[in-house]
DNA sequence: CATTTTGTATACCGAACGGTATATTAATCT
DNA sequence: AGATTAATATACCGTTCGGTATACAAAATG
């Protein structure tokens, strides 16, 4: 690893445990056994730093699930693919994924949290629009495809942090198929399946 | 308002928009038009004032959620009456309502989150109990109550959170009756209803 | 080989941080 | 009235904040 990804990767490590306004620059090139100019040269600032993480980190997350949700499929097979991504997304980095979330419920004045919200506009926009594709055969939908949306992308994120309650280390295995398909079902069809 | 109730507002307000650890004491005690001893003399730390804003906040909303949780009745009924108590909670306040979220979404480290911590904990149990009281009746539960009470607060906090989004300030009126029955119904009978 | 570019370090900036020692005023109690 | 307590202010503490001016070494480029 090369000094910038060393940075990149003591940054994330250090905002997840501690929030990105309590963590120090100076603390970031410690961890990391550099010096501020560095992290300047190569981020020019603190929040370029994070700008960068979320770049080159979540552009993939999110471009499988545009994928997914373009792709035309039963919408079943849609959501169950979505969770399949984002499940992976999760135990890729919880880290990672725990901070995404911590930046998008963080204040609106914070530039962190404005430099999360476009990625997380765009991951809604794209489940909604996958909805949207079903919204002729679901013809009780009438409107209905933001609230299913948020409501789905919530339901999957409540499992992943239930686990991650649970078990905050990455001490168990993956996540299986079948509980997915567990979470799916129960968005679809409710609690009495 | 006295001076411990204006230091208490000021703070929430400032809280919600910059997050606990960006927001300064020099700067709570300017918007309160008072000075830092004065909000020692009352809170002791910048950590203390959070706790005691939390414990006269939250501690009503809990005893409704506990109360809701414990009286025996239709799960439906539980579960509408747990919204209706939640989106009222929410309306009261909604900067208060997004600081707590905003909170319990922040690092493990921070001591703002430990703070807030116990009382989701407690949150949480209840509607499990609610849950579990209903096992009986539902066959089929078999252990899920976790996963039912977490994906149940989660999706009743997902429509405040979109609700927000979509209207921050409370231009439009109260959260109907209706749309609270549909959130539940949706959580219950999934989408197809 | 000379020059430019890339990458890194030392040492510093003014400002803001959370918190406090001390003093003073206002209200309460004896 | 005198003593005590509650409530507030002035002025300060050492530390850390994000950021930078400057210098220097290594590597790439002509």
């Amino acid at each position: 690893m090369n000094n910038k990804a060393i940075l990149m990767e003591c940054a994330k490590e250090l905002f997840y445990a501690k929030g990105y306004d309590a963590v120090g620059v100076q603390e970031i090139v410690e961890r990391a056994g550099l010096t501020k100019p560095t992290l300047y040269y190569y981020f020019g600032s603190k929040i370029g730093l994070l700008r960068t993480l979320l770049e080159t980190r979540f552009e993939r997350y999110l471009s499988q699930v545009r994928e997914a949700a373009e792709t035309r499929s039963d919408i079943r097979e849609t959501l169950y693919r979505l969770g399949e991504i984002s499940c992976a997304f999760y135990e890729e980095d919880r880290q990672f994924y725990m901070l995404m979330m911590a930046l998008l419920y963080s204040a609106r004045e914070n530039e962190a949290y404005q430099a999360v919200r476009p990625y997380f506009v765009e991951l809604y926009e794209s489940v909604v629009q996958a909805f949207e594709r079903e919204a002729g055969r679901l013809g009780n939908m009438r409107g209905r495809q933001r609230q299913f949306a948020i409501g789905f992308l919530g339901t999957i994120h409540q499992y992943l942090f239930l686990q991650w309650e649970t078990d905050p280390e990455e001490a168990s295995g993956r996540i299986g198929g079948e509980q997915i398909a567990s979470v799916v079902n129960q968005f679809m069809y409710g609690i009495f399946t």
